[in-house]
DNA sequence: ATCGTTTGCTCAAACGTTTGATGTGGAAAA
DNA sequence: TTTTCCACATCAAACGTTTGAGCAAACGAT
């Protein structure tokens, strides 16, 4: 089965190929009539717009990247859903694309982005990145760029994310509410903003209700091999604690099967809290009480927020935040 | 930053647009020092050949789709990395659909690809799909089209699969072997091909050991609300059972639940089994013991066998199947 | 010196679409 | 009758690339 063009409806017509495009495009030089059998021929010959010639003509390709990390894990999924929906009720395509949490990887990303006319790009940047030349040579491209997420420090590039010291705050503040005081916190990747953003709200909650914070409370996963033992043997050698906050779901599971090794019983022995974007908590039993991160919410707001920077509006820069809540469940 | 071209390139060196065009392409009819010269200049102008014009002119768009019913959930972000993987490999676009387990929808995203120029399809098909009529219109149009993991009994596109019915026997018998006799099996929408497959070797599995089934121990899933009250209450009303196998990751973390709820220890009062992809078996606590079915992988090999019939490869029609393993945990 | 071949390049058409410029016929205005 | 204007359509160029055909110069063979 051929695939119709232009030319074919022109012969079956009688008309020009150009009287056909503007037909199909309801131009007014063209009579009603007309555009009704240019409409029925189109219809009938199954004819679609061959979208590389017009991509050609009109130099914009319609594609939207997303460059995540990894996509097999939590959040990460949502997110990309969220996305997908917008980019396709824009009539845009959407291409996704996994850095593998490598700089290198990133940047040779970028550069494909940059040959293949890529219009906008949502990123999560890797674990690695720690400056953004490749993501400023993309703009300077014409691309729209927006970070997502993971951001980084930069008054350049618009990021959207939570409010990230905030929800960890949040979350901190529910556990003294509740009366504990020795709040394990477990936290991400020291290189990551967002791991140094939720460990100073950790620290924030503490001040402001004058409590004071052993540092041994406060434990990062440099490591991503053995979190679970990581966790573990932390736990074990704090006797007084009787909270655990965790700053993401990769982490609230391992922390969940610590606890359980340990022979602990959640809540009554310890409580557990987390940020999460609100599937893990009701895999695990009790429900785990978090501060919601929705994925999906996140990413219908960025591809929002980039399709109003394609459409040209300016002073988009700076920060985009997504609100959290807390959902109280059985865990604390 | 513009954009450079043939064009800009061969003004630079004296040369025609075609002369650079052959030189970029190492074509025997260039002079080696020629070759040097554009490729030089090419680099200092950062030139990317523009996709859209080949595409125009090869009339193929290097385009494969990824249609999933979600991607939110398990299994399907695995299968998305492995398949996104191969694709980038290819120097392919992958550019993913979803069709939220509607025929509608799923049917508008191929008249989406027809119209795209895609060049070759993978798709899982929605809980509602009960015929390929759109299917075959796509092949119609030339593309190649493959179905993963959801299929349909058909022998007109190739599919790659598990053996489910032999993944589900493995995993009752290892039951069985352990002395389970009432095994309660939770299976998703009967609607699912996927379904009856699995239905059929928990069947087998008892009749090859000469063990009866009682019917409430074949439990489905047929509304997506309160799957885990469901089986909560499906569990309460039967005293004998002492194992309990899942036929996804869905269902196992709403069984693990209900198990919890019920006071049941896991594996001394009860055994739990599932199918899965190997990630929620380590969240839980303990580790579910499973039958591997690795999205990841199910994704490479159906992505490189896309491949293989996108160049043209024949006869690759019918099964395709994964192996899939027993991996001995704590549960079971 | 003539022919044939090779080397290294250019020309021009084609892919399918869009769009500014241009043309034609007819009706209304002068 | 001539001019003006409008409705409707066509022409042709352009987007950037690829590729068959053609062509000039150089070179070796006769």
């Amino acid at each position: 089965m051929k695939r119709s063009t232009l030319k074919d409806i022109a012969k079956l017509t009688g008309l020009s190929v150009s009287g056909v495009s503007r037909a199909l495009k309801n131009h007014p030089d063209i009579a009603p009539e007309t555009k009704i059998k240019v409409g029925e021929v189109a219809k009938a010959l199954n004819y679609h717009p061959n979208p590389s010639a017009q991509f050609l003509h009109s130099k914009n390709s319609k594609i939207i990247a997303a460059i995540l990390p990894e996509v097999n894990t939590f959040f990460f999924p949502e997110l990309l859903q969220g996305i997908s929906q917008v980019v396709e009720q824009h009539g845009y395509f959407l291409i996704f694309l996994q850095s593998d949490n490598k700089l290198k990887k990133e940047q040779a990303l970028i550069d494909y982005c940059i040959q293949m006319f890529v219009e906008g790009v949502l990123i999560s940047v890797s674990a690695e990145t720690d400056n953004i030349d490749h993501l400023l040579k993309l703009k300077q491209m014409g691309a729209s760029v927006l970070l997502i997420d993971r951001i980084l420090d930069n008054s350049e590039i618009p990021f959207m994310t939570i409010d990230d010291a905030k929800a960890t705050s949040k979350a901190i503040e529910h556990l003294i509410s509740k009366g504990h005081k020795n709040i394990l916190g477990i936290f991400d990747d020291e290189r990551l903003t967002m791991t140094s953003l939720r460990a100073r709200g950790y620290l924030e909650a503490f001040e402001k209700n004058q409590l004071s914070v052993e540092s041994e409370l406060l434990m990062n996963i440099n490591d991503e091999e053995n979190i679970e033992e990581q966790i573990y043997k932390r736990l074990a050698s704090l006797e007084a604690v009787t909270a655990v906050f965790t700053m993401s779901d990769k982490i609230l599971v391992k922390a969940y099967r610590a606890i359980n090794r340990l022979g602990l019983k959640i809540p009554d022995d310890i409580a557990l809290i987390s940020i999460s974007d609100g599937k893990a908590p009701y895999y695990l039993f009790p429900s785990i009480t978090h501060i919601r991160h929705s994925g999906a919410e996140v990413g219908v707001a960025a591809a929002t927020l980039l399709f109003r920077m394609l459409s040209g509006e300016q002073d988009l820069n700076g920060f985009h935040q997504i609100e959290t809540s807390l959902v109280e469940l059985g865990s604390a």
